[in-house]
DNA sequence: CCATTCGTAGAAAACGATTAACCTGTGAGG
DNA sequence: CCTCACAGGTTAATCGTTTTCTACGAATGG
């Protein structure tokens, strides 16, 4: 290996000459600089990261900490999302997946200390995170799509209230009346927030919340299925489906295909969360879409600025989700007309 | 932040001491080592990782180079795959995506060099990726899903040439005569290897390969919903696609859907990559699928393996893939019978 | 012509761990 | 009683950078 004191003596300088070439440091002779280039090159030398790092207490290295990549195209964007900015400020990723799994995050994030990370993006798993560690040591952290409770941290969310009011609104233009909700854990903020956005809609449209019309499911696609599955079994059926995430879609479709049932005649549905082949159903799903690659942007974004010495107080930032309308949530009146 | 200096001083010991206990050294008293253990516990000590890897020249840390992990499933299941053995192993991953850049791939590999990382897996962009730079280093590298036209490093790959063959022998066998081909560009193995299965299966059936039924496409979807359209527009219709990637194939069925014909009486398709949803479609899609978690674990394995000092010839793990038959390639008779 | 300043480069001290080399005290054997 | 072996600990060098401090020569001002 080739290290700044092989640079330094086929240019005939200090290693400390070499380091304020390489660094850009100004009040250095031309000649010796361009010397200290050449060597640089013949050598193929390429500074140890490592070194640096441990010299100036700093690295250039984040850990972004999600739930699971593979679960959907949800975190795959907002992974690209946060790697684009990074790159381009030129910072590194640690990719950690956590599973929901408390002790596996902790243990990721006893990582991030260990490696001296600049900076944590984190999609919580659960309410009990315990960020003390990185707060400690003043590792900035975002948090990404969930939050904590109390927690003084930046953060960078999608507005779930807003957006399913939104969607769960657009049932109700469509004269839907019977609107059932199948919503995840209720310790996630996305699956709590969801459901309070259902309630919001229909509550300013004068209708009480059913308790029987509402599901609480695992966010899984076997979850949605069951939950569907008992929606539908119920004497006074649902006429429309709100699903608040895409595997319990998936989940949901299939419940709704065994029971022989067709959208958006017998019942519609939307969900809250886009995926790239819903155009492809037949029909073709209604769905909220989330800025996903969006939220990794505005998550790096977050950090950077307090990489670059912004100190003042926690900032979050609402990112709004756009609705899909397609064939499985088609007004009921213009269903009705075309059995006419 | 507290080092190792504070540990030693708080358990009255020394340095190497405290190190000894920290990394499991037998001769140790007994009686020291636990005060050892209580000075770390009471400091919150986290030994530095960069200093450790500055020190043993060696660093816990693989880089995991894949094309873009937004593509698909594909790539998720593979980081994923990787991510679980490199846990297990007690490495942690730097993920990058090159989205097929040259530059930015050599910009990564730079910059695990710099990192000095344990090991590299990489998805290589094209026929042209230098490794020289790692391989100088004697960093080993796992190619993984396509290969380097005669590279000397360990990979691990999936059996295109026989699934592809598989595929399109199960259209055969359902009595489907004019198959058309949707690969992508011929200078991925990927693309080419696949169009190669495609050809061999013909041959053996007695078929000669038809150029007016083979297209070249890019892998995306916009490519395969034009090549699609191009190849129902022929005079000479054909009466199955297969079609090499799933990007492609959700442009193909588009392209189908546009052109009002229906699945598989008009054009049957079989898709080489699975996606989660192709249960979903309708009809639902056969597919070929591949191992792509199973691709990231044996990546993992084969890496591991050189880390734990194996150092004989490059070795290639070739994983078979399995067909998932299903409604859009139903046997052509049954179609005719359901007709009748 | 001397003293002060300034620009530039080198010497050497960090950063926080590991580890080779070197001590020290105890117990056994002669 | 002396020596030797050895278990168990410490000292100090080291990894490859950055950076402070120092030194030196030239230039400027009085």
């Amino acid at each position: 290996m080739t290290t700044i004191v092989d640079v330094a003596e086929a240019a005939g300088v200090s290693t400390a000459t070499v380091s304020r070439v390489l660094n850009n440091h100004p009040q250095v002779d031309a000649r010796l600089a361009a010397a200290v280039r050449q060597a640089v090159k013949d050598l193929g030398y390429r500074p140890s990261r490592v070194a640096r790092s441990l010299r100036t207490r700093r690295n250039r290295v984040w850990a972004l900490i999600v739930s699971d990549i593979r679960t959907g195209p949800f975190f795959g964007a907002v992974v690209r999302g946060v790697e684009d900015v990074a790159y381009e400020a030129g910072y590194s990723l640690f990719l950690c997946n956590t599973d929901e799994d408390p002790a596996k995050e902790s243990s990721y994030i006893e990582l991030a200390v260990a490696e001296n990370v600049a900076g944590l993006i984190l999609t919580p798993s659960g309410a009990r995170t315990d960020l003390s560690p990185l707060l400690n040591y003043g590792i900035p952290v975002v948090l990404a799509d969930r939050t904590l409770p109390g927690q003084q941290a930046d953060s960078v969310l999608v507005d779930n209230v807003s957006g399913a009011h939104e969607a769960v609104n657009h049932l109700l233009a469509g004269g839907y009346e019977r609107i059932a909700c199948i919503t995840g854990p209720l310790t996630t903020t996305t699956g709590q927030q969801r459901y309070v956005g259902y309630c919001n809609a229909l509550e300013a449209a004068g209708i009480p919340v059913d308790d029987s019309l509402v599901r609480v499911a695992d966010f899984r696609e076997l979850g949605g299925q069951l939950a569907t599955k008992e929606l539908l079994s119920q004497r006074a059926r649902p006429d429309a489906l709100f699903v608040t995430n895409h595997l319990m879609t998936v989940g949901a479709l299939q419940a709704i295909a065994e029971a022989k049932l067709t959208i958006p005649t017998d019942v519609a549905v939307v969900s809250f969360d886009d995926m790239p082949w819903a155009s492809l159903l037949q029909p073709p799903l209604t769905a909220m879409a989330q800025p996903a690659y969006d939220l990794g942007v505005e998550g790096a974004r977050l950090l950077l600025s307090r990489l670059e010495g912004y100190t003042g107080a926690a900032r979050t930032v609402m990112l709004s989700t756009t609705l899909q309308v397609s064939g499985s949530s088609t007004p009921k009146r213009r269903v009705a007309a075309k059995h006419r």
